[in-house]
Formats: structure tokens, sequence, C-alpha cells
DNA sequence: CCGTTATTGGTAAAATTTATCAGTTATGAA
DNA sequence: TTCATAACTGATAAATTTTACCAATAACGG
């Protein structure tokens, strides 16, 4: 499975471009610290290590949340305590996240579907979406234990 | 499907008992809030409706988190936005939520052990685990809005 | 009913997030 | 390249959420 490939900055240029917005110096830095990230950053993280870059705290929050909002950071509640961005694929994925390091796989996931059809018949609910995030070990973090 | 049948009180305090917990008026109070509520609470919601039945917030936040702990009150991320707390059966359950309204159904997953076997082989992480949410609305609200 | 001790409440403090607005700067046009 | 416009930023204040603290309370066993 490949690990996740970064848009570029170029493309992230120009989709801000095209909505209308400026691409700032905070933006792609803001955008960097993630891109090269596995394991994503909660809000204060990301707010503390911007800080030495010049970008003050509320431009995290906002740029955070536009990034989120235009699908180029996705959020990852992380075995149900602390929310983590991630850079990620712009679309419908899920992440594989290791109980170890952290680090972030994103795949496709399939197989729910049909579990949703099962939902809709035995609930009368009308399915729309799902949330679905896996967890484990990555080979790395078992290699390091032995 | 059945809708989730709450655990009784008397259970409860026993399974307070056998922790060597003390079953407090605070705590049946706590837990009567979320047993009666087919939506949930946030913490800070829940804050506020208890403040009138003389919870204090720091008993309130201390007894959410005890329940989780001991797997009677599940944490809902509802889409990416709010955290909510409700009443679950202990165990591995999963939560179908209502757009509309926000209430909850529990129903048992399945079909997600044979994704986990996919990603463990092409991923080569060991799989333990995993939190799956459905979104939807539920015929009631589909009925209200013709 | 009593004593022990877990639990609580009320407040203070800490931590996190949002609002504000004057100054800065990206962007497109000239 | 320069300029004008308006989006964006930073610094601080304010609001909100969460945790810490400790004397007073009350659950539970004996």
């Amino acid at each position: 499975m490949k690990q996740t490939e970064n848009i570029s900055i170029e493309t992230l240029r120009s989709r801000f471009g095209e909505a209308g917005l400026r691409f700032t110096r905070q933006r792609e830095t803001v955008w960097n610290l993630f891109a090269r990230s596995r394991r994503g950053f909660s809000l204060v993280e990301a707010a503390k290590a911007l800080r030495k870059k010049r970008v003050g705290p509320a431009t995290v929050y906002r740029t955070v949340a536009l990034l989120e909002e235009m699908g180029f950071l996705c959020r990852i509640h992380d075995e149900r305590r602390e929310h983590r961005f991630v850079a990620c694929t712009p679309g419908h994925v899920h992440h594989l996240v290791c109980r170890g390091c952290g680090r972030v796989v994103e795949f496709a996931a399939c197989g729910i579907p049909i579990l949703e059809r099962l939902l809709a018949v035995e609930t009368g609910f009308s399915i729309e979406g799902h949330y679905l995030e896996v967890y484990g070990i990555c080979s790395e973090c078992r290699g390091a234990n032995k």
C-alpha cells in the first residue's frame, strides 16, 4: 500500500487561487509542517511548533480549519483522546494509526457499503456516510520491541 | 434493530461496588441524565444540565470520565465536530448517528475484520482495533421534512 | 449508629480557543 | 515595476473549557 503522496505546493497554490484565497507565507509554512509529518499534530502542538517560524497562534487555528475545509487536512481522533490533523488526499479516505509511534497511513475502505445497506434496512435510517479509523502497530514499532 | 437497552441502576451500583467505588447521589444523577437521552451530551451540556440538579462541574467531568472508563458511556465524535457521550452497552459496539436530531443507535458491526486482514497484509501493521461511526437520517427526521 | 475515607463543591487557576482591529502583504491591474 | 485594494496576520484581550485544590460531606462496612 502506498504511503500517502502529498499534494504539491503548486497544486495547493492553484486551489487557493481558484477559491479566491491568497497563498501566504504563513499558509505555506503551516502546510509544510503537516506535509512533512507522518504523525500529524494537534492544534496546540502545531501552534507551538509554528511559533518558532513566525506564525501566530490565531493564524495556525485559522489555517488548519481552512485546510481541513478544503480537504487537505484530515482530523484523526486517535483512539478516543487527542485530536490530530494529518495531510491527506482529498476525497473519501480512512486512516490506519500506529498505537506505537502514531504514524498514519491512508487507505480507501470498502466493505462498509454492504454494512450500510444492512443498517438502512434494520434501522429505517437513510445512510449518508461513515467515519472509520483502524488501530494497530506498524512493523517498525514491532521490530523495536524485540 | 433494538433500541439501546440501558444498564439497570442496580447493575451499575454493583459494578461500582466490585470496583471499590461508591455509588453516590451525584453519580446516579449523572448516569440518569445520559441513560434517558437518545442523543447524549457533551461535557459542557452535561455540566450545565446537572448544575440544576446540584451536581458540580468538577464532579460531572470526573464522573463522565469514570463512566467512560467503566464502559457505560461511549464517546461519539459526531461528524468531526463536538464530542458527545452516550449511554452504551459495554463491549465492542458502534454507533449510527442521525444528522437531523442526533439520536444514536447502537449496532454490532461486522465486515470490518475482513478489511483488517487485508490491511495487515498490505501495510505490515498488526491490526488491533477500529473505530467506526455511521451517519444518516432517521425515519422520524425524514418524515418531518415532508 | 459510628468511624473511615472516598467523594464532592466552590473557587481559583490553567489551558485552550475565539474575537478584535490596526498594520502588513499577496494579488491583479495599470 | 508600481500601485491600489482587500485579504490576511499578529498581538492582546476576552471567552470558553478543563483541571487543581482542599475543607466539608456522606457512602459504606462493621
